[in-house]
DNA sequence: ACCTGAACACCGTTCAAGT
DNA sequence: ACCTGAACACCGTTCAAGT
C-alpha cells in the first residue's frame, strides 16, 4: 500500500494525431507548451495537469480550453460535456490501482479477502488523491479498460474465494458502490472548508440527543465515530464481503 | 411501501417570525405569495417549491432570492453556503421516511431484519422522488432531527436483532451509505439524458471482452446486470445487514 | 470534418452601503 | 441586526460562420 502516486500515461495511445494543424504557417517556436493538435489524449492530458495544479473544480470546459489555447466550442468535437469529461479523467487515474495482489493466486499475500480488501484500499487511496474524483464515480460510471481490469480483479478474487456466481456479479457492485462512496465522503471532509463544522454539528447533535427520545444513539454514544478512518474502511469491506459471501439472492 | 408523497412540513416551527417587516406601509394585497419575511423556515419552503417544479438543480442562490423577492446576498443571513441549503431541504425531506415498522416489536412487519430493510427502502423511495437529493446526502450529512430519527430506528432494529453493539455503531453509517449511494446512482441514471447512453456503453463494454483477458466478466456476462433494482436493492441490504451482524470488529 | 468567436443564459459569493 | 444593489469572477452549451 505505498499510495505511489497514480501515473495516468497508459492506455489511450495517441492515434494518428500527427499535427493536422494544417499548412498554416509554424508558430513561433515555443510560446507554449506547444499548441499540440486537439485530440482526446491532449484534452485528457491537458485535464489532469489542470486538476494536479488546481484540482478537480477547476477543470471545467473554460478553463480547459484555456490551457488548450482554444475556445471552450472546440472541445465539444471530443467530449459531449463536463461529464464525460470527468468520467475520462477517471478512467486515466483508475490505472493506478495496484491489481498485482489480486492476480497472484500465491499465498504471499494473505487469503483472497485479506487481497480483496487490499484492492479495494489501494482503488480507495487512488481516489483520495483527488476525492472529487469519487464523486464523479458515483455518478458516471466509467466504461474504459481500466475499469473493466478492476471489475476482473474483483470477480476474481470472489471467484477464488468460492463466492457463488449469482452473488459475485451483484457484490461487485455493491463493493466498488461502498468503496466510492467512502472515499467520496472521506473526501468532502478533507476538502471543503466547513467540512469539520458540520462534522463536529453532527457530533454535537448525537451527544446532544436525550436517552428518553433516542435509547440507542445515547447507549453507543461516543461508538458511533470511534476508529480510525483506516480501521473503519478494512471493517466495512470485510463486512460487505462477508455479506456478498452468505446472502443468497433468493431470501430464505 | 406506499411511497407516500413526503411532507416537508414537521419540524422547523416557525419560531417568532411575526413579520418584522416594519411600518414601511403594507405592500398591495395579493401581488405575490406574500413576500413574507425572510427566515430560514421561509427559504427552505421556497427551496422545496421550487424543487418539486423545477427540480434541485435549479434550486439556486439566485433563483430562490427571485422566489422570495429579493437578492441572493439576502439568503447569506440564514445560510452559509449552497450545500447548507441542499443538507437542509434534505432534513425536511426526511420528515417523509416511514419509521413506523422500526418502532413498532410486535411481529406484523416481519422480524427485525424485513423490517430494517423496509426502512432502508423508505428512505431510499423519499430520495428517489428528487433522485439529486441523494447526491447532496453523501457530501453533507445531515444533522437535523429527521436524520437523528432515522439513525435511531436503524439502530433500535440492529440492536433488536441481536447485532453486538460496536458492530451496530460502524453498520448503520454503512447501511445508510449504501442505501444513500444506490439512490444517487439510480437517481443519476433516471434524470440524466445520456445516463442510459453510458449504461449501453458499459453493457457493450462488458459483453465486447474477450474471455482471454477477462475470464470472469464473460463467465458472468449478463448476470452482472440482471435483475431489477428492486430485487438488486433488496438483496443489498440483506448483505450489508449480514455482514455487519457477522463481521467482529477486530479480525480473526 | 474540424475548429472558432461570440453570444445566451446562467452561476456563488462578497462587500460597502443602507435601514 | 438585518437587508440590499451592484459587482467580481466565473460557469456550460449552442450556433452560425469559417477553414
Amino acid at each position: 500500500m505505498s499510495t505511489s502516486s497514480p501515473s495516468p500515461e497508459a492506455s489511450q495511445s495517441s492515434r494518428g494525431a500527427v499535427s493536422p494543424k494544417g499548412p498554416s504557417g509554424p508558430r513561433s517556436r515555443r510560446e507554449r507548451p506547444a499548441k499540440s493538435a486537439l485530440s482526446l489524449d491532449a484534452i485528457v492530458e491537458a485535464a489532469v495537469r489542470i486538476m494536479r495544479a488546481e484540482g478537480l473544480q477547476r477543470v471545467t470546459m473554460r478553463r480547459l480550453a484555456k490551457e488548450l489555447d482554444t475556445g471552450p466550442a472546440s472541445l465539444y468535437v471530443y467530449v459531449a460535456n463536463t461529464a464525460e469529461l470527468h468520467a475520462a479523467i477517471l478512467e486515466e487515474f483508475l490505472g493506478a490501482v495496484e491489481l498485482g495482489p489480486a492476480q497472484e493466486a500465491g499465498a504471499d499475500g494473505g487469503d483472497w479477502c485479506d487481497r480483496l480488501v487490499a484492492l479495494l484500499v489501494s482503488y480507495t487511496h487512488v481516489l483520495f488523491e483527488h476525492p472529487s474524483l469519487a464523486h464523479s464515480a458515483l455518478v458516471a460510471r466509467p466504461a474504459g479498460p481500466n475499469y473493466l481490469a478492476l471489475v476482473e480483479a474483483v470477480l476474481a478474487l470472489l471467484h477464488e474465494g468460492g463466492v457463488p456466481d449469482g452473488q459475485a456479479a451483484w457484490g461487485v457492485d455493491v463493493l466498488l458502490q461502498v468503496a466510492t462512496a467512502t472515499a467520496a465522503e472521506q473526501a468532502t471532509r478533507d476538502e471543503t472548508v466547513s467540512a469539520d463544522d458540520e462534522d463536529q454539528a453532527l457530533i454535537r447533535s448525537l451527544h446532544g440527543v436525550s436517552a428518553g427520545t433516542h435509547p440507542r444513539i445515547a447507549a453507543l454514544g461516543g461508538d458511533l465515530y470511534s476508529g480510525t478512518p483506516g480501521q473503519r474502511i478494512a471493517w466495512i469491506f470485510r463486512a460487505v464481503i462477508n455479506g456478498t459471501l452468505n446472502t443468497p439472492r433468493t431470501p430464505a
